[in-house]
DNA sequence: TATTTATGATAGTAATACTATTATTTAAAA
DNA sequence: TTTTAAATAATAGTATTACTATCATAAATA
């Protein structure tokens, strides 16, 4: 028997469970492909249909629009890496260690994780960096929150602002320094390989450098 | 005489100096308009040219795709607030407190400034909160970047990087701290209204909490 | 007054974002 | 094993988007 991570999914991004077919999982892994080769607003139905070698119609089955196959493809990565950070960090009693092992996890392109058959995680982690944030820029955000559509990301900078408070418990902006992390490992790291002058690291375009400032960052700001 | 600040553009975003004409100025008002109320997906050229009460062709003749019209409307946000920067802190001589104005600045809704007749800067500042990122976050962003298009925004960042170098001379990254504050002060403002766990100011959605929170961030990392 | 230039009005095209219909295959239930 | 249901493929069609092109007219300039 294989081992499988099955991260669950928010039942209504979806008109029919693209887990429980071929079909479905080819929609899941195409979409990954072109939204990372082509981006996502070059990204249509139609294109993906072809590459899949189903109809336009076929895809629609599946997903009500791009938008909602969107954010269920991040969802996704948001669940697998709340699940490695739980899986890394398992052993790890010191909180500061375990913050750090966080932003290590946050912060660097994973390998493709064998457990996950039908998805690279390498290039979900490119798409997050590049496309990320256009899940909740939008103007239906306010409705795609009450749906719970946030529920996995959120529920993972719930997990970095408890770790934070680990660190130190009278810190006051947990949650807001949570966001911070996220958003910043992966913005640092667009900026790093595409608007180099925004960041210090143009020279060794080195991941690395994004942990040794974030480390900087936050702890600076909590054991302060 | 009335006094105005003219922020010099990119000439290669428009087609036509939106800047020289009734119907270019009504351009980029009413686009700042629509894309506030519709968000940046849903504003169509035709939609914009309704609202003008001219044509599609008319818009065409001035910007060539709705993407350089925001890069455009972000990037003179960008010039006007570098303005704001240069101007609010002229006299202040210690820079510690030359980086908390900046930050303010930075994290506060700007009341309309009259000196710039027909555009509205509280909006603008909404709009670079919720659509801001888009102007970058493509697949053309090296083509665009080379074209120099986002160089308002680098020369801010700049400016930032430089005041927090003042601060502290050694402090190892002034760039990225400085696109860091930037982006979120945006990026807690955005989440504070619209998904507010991902803060600490969900009580209270005050903007000023940002900047405190800012305030701590940056000086526990510079001062240490 | 002649001429350039900007705008308005209208038309048209290819692509996008869907919905609908019917036939066919595959899988599950009887 | 047959019946039946469910999933898929094939095809068509619509409204909207993102443009391009043409021509007439009004306003500004030479």
């Amino acid at each position: 028997m294989k081992l499988e991570v099955q991260i669950k999914m928010n039942a209504s991004l979806y008109l029919r469970d693209p887990e429980q077919s071929e079909l479905g999982k080819n929609i899941i892994k195409f979409s990954i492909e072109l939204i990372h080769k082509q981006g996502f607003e070059a990204f249509t139905f139609k294109k993906l249909a072809e590459a899949i070698g189903t109809t336009e119609a076929g895809v629609y089955r599946y997903f009500e629009n791009k938008h909602k196959l969107l954010v269920y493809i991040i969802s996704w990565y948001w669940g697998w890496l709340e699940f490695q950070i739980g899986y890394q960090t398992k052993n790890v009693t010191n909180p500061v260690s375990k913050l750090k092992k966080v932003i290590t996890i946050l912060a660097t392109t994973v390998e493709d994780d064998i457990m996950t058959g039908h998805v690279d995680e390498s290039i979900l982690h490119q798409i997050l960096i590049s496309e990320g944030s256009k899940a909740y820029l939008t103007k239906q955000v306010n409705q795609d929150n009450k749906q719970e559509y946030f529920k996995p990301y959120k529920d993972l900078c719930n997990t970095v602002g408890d770790i934070i408070l680990e660190c130190n418990a009278k810190y006051k902006y947990p949650h807001s320094l949570a966001s911070t992390i996220v958003e910043v490992a992966h913005l640092q790291n667009f900026f790093m390989h595409n608007l180099p002058s925004l960041t210090d690291f143009s020279k060794s375009k080195n991941e690395n450098q994004i942990i040794v400032f974030l480390n900087d960052l936050v702890f600076s700001s909590i054991e302060k």
